[in-house]
DNA sequence: TAGATTGTTAATCGATTAACAATC
DNA sequence: TAGATTGTTAATCGATTAACAATC
């Protein structure tokens, strides 16, 4: 239960887990096992079993996991049993596509804000979102107390407006910048370049 | 040299030594050391460089990395010292976001054809693409070689999407729908859902 | 009950780090 | 030369897997 004792690692692989449950849900499934889980998305049964097993005990010999128990402990691990406002920076294309993504609600977010540093964007409507400007970035993130930010400005800008964020509080940077940030500690960054994405497989193909 | 010798985990980190040397390059710089590659990307000096050594020696002792040629080297290593067709399948707003986004183009990627199923937009204009019937899918990826797909539909579609395109002859997937895929040995996925980014952060907010 | 599957331990495997001789 | 930094080896650290008693 300690969190500095939970590795990285295993905190990563527990989104996959919900999603599959989820999916599982979906189908009409009541229970599940560790063996079905993992030949689902490709993990050892083992290592879901250990990896659960950090958090406490949510099987039953003989049977498995009952499936919308185990989604309702994963969401409470995870903090997403609860919805996190998220401030969405950067009203490019990625942006715009991001503002009007569905997937967030039932997944524990809400985008509360949109800002841009454009004159032409700023006021202007996008999806159901008033663009802010980005000079009151510091001040409203404050005011609200989000710690989440879906990062979407050009690379050139993406270290400076980082900074800021820090400085208004945010812990949780989810990266769409092709750039690497420089954060301090308590504050975490998730990276989701495209090209990096296809650069990780192009090695492998014949 | 060996290609089944070298763990994934140090394939994935080459692109990002890559995006940090070209930044670094734009800055002016002409050569730099594993512990300055290091600080700047939160990585051990020691790792980066056990990591190259896995290719070959590319530094030299007191003066470090030629910038220009380390990156040479690299896109050799990761094969986008090319350029590699991508087909984009699925127009909605992340698909629409991919299509005109312009950082592939330097990175060794090119967005060579876009599909969708929805009538309303088969054969519209999307950025510089007429958008394709996804029926043409199979026998247009044939019959191109194309090798690479960015995956964009919604996670109902995402399996039978993927299962067309690994009978077209597709190697690697860089998948935004949020859902597992599977695919068979010699095909390999990189995962983009963003509420599996943001849910990998939650579990640290205090 | 018999079969199935958990949670956990010990063994194995793999990745990271520290240290340093070589050398630019 | 003296200082800096590589490439590599050995040591450490951490993650995964295999195996199985417990038990549903």
């Amino acid at each position: 239960m300690n969190k500095q004792e939970i590795p990285d690692i295993i905190i990563s692989r527990l989104p996959i887990y919900l999603r599959a449950l989820r999916h599982m849900q979906a189908e009409g499934k009541l229970s599940t096992s560790s063996q079905e889980l993992g030949e689902r998305i490709g993990i050892s049964a083992a290592q879901i079993r250990k990896d659960l097993s950090q958090f406490g005990e949510f099987g039953k010999q003989g049977t498995g996991y009952d499936i919308a128990y185990l989604i309702e402990q994963l969401r409470e691990i995870l903090r997403v049993e609860r919805v996190w406002d998220v401030a969405l920076v950067g009203m490019g294309d990625m942006g715009h596509a991001l503002s009007r993504y569905q997937g967030f609600s039932d997944r524990g977010f809400r985008v509360a804000m949109v800002f841009d540093n454009d004159p032409a964007k700023i006021g202007g409507q996008v999806g159901n979102y008033i663009v802010r400007d980005a000079k009151e970035l510091v001040a409203a993130i404050q005011a609200s107390g989000i710690k989440l930010v879906m990062l979407c400005v050009p690379a050139s800008a993406a270290q400076e407006v980082t900074n800021q964020q820090v400085e208004a509080g945010v812990k949780a940077i989810l990266n769409y910048a092709p750039i690497n940030l420089n954060v301090p500690a308590g504050v975490r960054v998730q990276y989701l370049d495209p090209s990096i994405g296809l650069q990780r497989m192009t090695y492998y193909l014949g």
